[in-house]
DNA sequence: GTAGGGTTAG
């Protein structure tokens, strides 16, 4: 879990971002008319801003940037950029304080390109932002995951004697990790903290909260615990916020680490810090996710007996975690109870458990609360329909998802590339290989375009229902096109040549694999192993077993399943009973398939019953 | 009210 050694050693060769900022006036060609304005020195602004140019500008060097309309009911925003126009024609100028201020309210209304137009319109006024303004400017390109031209716009900082400060270079971090460049940002703290400029509680909290985001939840923890308890910290004078803890916690908890998640709770509240719903909700959905229901129902129940109101979001995660569970009927009584509780439940609070209803089969309960939601006016969206959809297709009502999907259209809502799949997926199941031709054909009138998983879809439905040509059709034109396929498109590919008994298009596509830059699965093995199994080609079968075992891909049990059935119907049972073997020793659990290749066995002949003796496990299963 | 962290659900 902890990856790296020590705090800063985290990460070794970050790139050298801020020497590349201090000589590097600007990475990008466009969007940087602001920065540009601002990294040179009004002397050399002539020269540079015609580098910059907008490329829709004809006038000159100011960037037409147009006013959003201001009609959002944003009235701070609003009163702030009228200010903004009084301000700018005033004879007498007002300090610069009062722009910033202004400019920090629009700044945090996420109001950029208004903010971008302030900025133009004071550089037009020969009026230079000074560097708190810079600092707003620098945080909105990091917000805006332009990390380079807040860099730049350092660089012309520097340049006017303007020296950056931790609220610079916090933003700065914060705008590496918002690009997933968590390297880079440990790069940076390094770098400024011998430069002598030190971090505080926002500086730490940034980093913490973007290494829980890209996953490195491990790694945030390690850096927590210096900060409260190791040499770089601060001990008790580190205050990190209720956020702070919530970030992590939830971090921990959507890695796995839960119980660390718990850790971290009881620590922040023995820091007097009490938590709120936010707190409690990713504890909550952290033990839902690893089934910890009980555990989870306690803290419920906790957080209820301190007064704290469990929102939707609350009610939501508790009631996907018991339709997961099979509890429906509980789930139901949640609903009711956040009814009761004045808790006004939302589409994805009905989505969840209509999408429970379905995956017990129960479609007449899912079809009574999707009609439920209406006549009790609440709002239905594209997801609702896609459950219901997706319920009808997985237990063959291919009639209903299809009167569904019609209904939908005619109260216009628009359908995602997630309703054709679901629709593509049901209709090839059910062997209704011209309907989904046809839907397929739909997708380009509805604005859509196919993903990886129609793709899929595609290439194993066609395979299944007896058209391999028309997979291989659609394979080749997708390579021909240059779209990118990956090893599930491959596999769904294999599996229906396989299948329709084309074991030399197989071995060929499979041989093809490295030089489309793809590595074999379990999948992908299985598979081949399956058709050459079928085929009759034992020898060839367990070759390609011992490959993946030798390449580092270890079997699973549909793998071992597909050999052994292999073998038991070639009459091979000495080596089923060895793969048995092997299975037992890698404390693999033999499933029901297992059981019926022993059965087979058995059956063929009644001697080869000493040899299940061998398998404990087996023979104690009964 | 001159700038920087920002969280839970299908």
């Amino acid at each position: 879990m902890l990856l790296l050694p020590s705090l800063f050693s985290l990460i070794r060769n970050s790139v050298e971002v801020y020497e590349l900022a201090m000589v590097s006036r600007t990475s990008s060609r466009y969007a940087a008319s602001t920065a540009a304005s601002l990294v040179s020195t009004p002397s050399e602004r002539c020269n540079l801003t015609t580098k910059f140019i907008h490329p829709k500008s004809r006038t000159g060097p100011q960037i037409p940037l147009p006013k959003s309309p201001r009609n959002d009911g944003k009235m701070n925003v609003n009163d702030a950029l009228a200010q903004f126009d009084k301000m700018l024609q005033m004879q007498t100028q007002p300090p610069v304080s009062s722009f910033n201020t202004l400019l920090g309210t629009v700044a945090k209304a996420k109001k950029y390109e208004d903010l971008f137009f302030m900025f133009n319109r004071m550089v037009e006024a020969n009026l230079l932002p000074e560097y708190i303004g810079m600092n707003i400017l620098i945080n909105s390109y990091c917000d805006l995951k332009r990390v380079a031209l807040g860099f730049a716009v350092m660089g012309g900082m520097l340049k006017r004697g303007y020296h950056p400060n931790i609220v610079t270079f916090t933003s700065l971090i914060k705008g590496l990790c918002v690009e997933d460049k968590i390297g880079d940002a440990v790069g940076l703290l390094r770098k400024i903290i011998r430069m002598g400029v030190y971090p505080n509680v926002k500086t730490w909290g940034t980093l913490v909260t973007g290494l829980c985001r890209s996953g490195n939840a491990g790694v945030a923890l390690r850096l927590h615990e210096e900060l409260v308890n190791g040499n770089v910290g601060f001990g008790l004078r580190f205050k990190p916020s209720l956020i702070y803890y919530s970030c992590l916690i939830d971090g921990l908890c959507k890695e796995g680490f839960v119980e660390k998640g718990k850790e971290l709770f009881s620590e922040m509240e023995g820091r007097g810090i009490s938590p709120d719903v936010v707190a409690y909700g990713a504890l909550i959905h952290g033990l839902c996710k690893m089934g910890e229901w009980e555990q989870a129902k306690g803290f419920f129940i906790h957080m209820m007996d301190r007064g704290i109101r469990p929102n939707v979001m609350t009610f939501n995660m508790l009631i996907d975690a018991l339709c997961k569970e099979g509890k429906t009927n509980e789930a139901s009584g949640l609903l009711e109870m956040m009814i009761r509780r004045g808790e006004k439940p939302d589409s994805i609070t009905f989505n969840t458990l209509m999408d429970g209803y379905c995956l017990e089969g129960r479609l007449n309960d899912a079809r009574e609360l999707f009609v439920s939601m209406a006549a009790k006016g609440h709002e239905r969206d594209i997801e609702t329909y896609n459950v219901l959809m997706n319920g009808y297709c997985k237990c063959h009502k291919l009639k209903e998802a299809m009167d569904l999907f019609n209904e939908m259209l005619c109260k216009e809502y628009k359908p995602t590339v997630i309703t054709f799949n679901i629709l593509l997926t049901g209709l090839f199941q059910a062997g209704k290989v011209e309907d989904a031709r046809k839907l397929y054909s739909k997708m380009k009138d509805h604005d859509l375009t196919p993903d990886s998983a129609t793709y899929s879809i595609l290439l194993d439905g066609f395979g299944k229902n007896n058209c391999p040509d028309e997979a291989i059709d659609l394979f080749r034109s997708l390579e021909k096109s240059g779209h990118k396929l990956n090893s599930l498109n491959c596999n769904c590919l294999l599996d229906g040549l396989c299948k329709a008994g084309q074991l030399d298009l197989a071995s060929e596509l499979f041989a093809r694999f490295p030089e489309m830059g793809l590595v074999p699965t379990v999948y992908t093995y299985s598979i081949m192993i399956n058709g050459f199994c079928k085929d009759g080609q034992l020898e060839k079968a367990n070759n390609l077993f011992l490959e993946m075992e030798n390449k580092g891909c270890a079997p699973d049990v549909v793998t071992f399943n597909t050999l052994m059935r292999g073998f038991c119907n070639n009459n091979d049972a000495p080596k089923v009973v060895e793969l048995l073997q092997k299975m037992a020793k890698r404390k693999f659990s033999p499933d029901s398939y297992t059981a019926s290749i022993v059965v087979d066995l058995l059956s063929k002949d009644k001697s080869y019953s000493k040899f299940l003796q061998l398998i404990p496990r087996f023979s104690n299963k009964g």
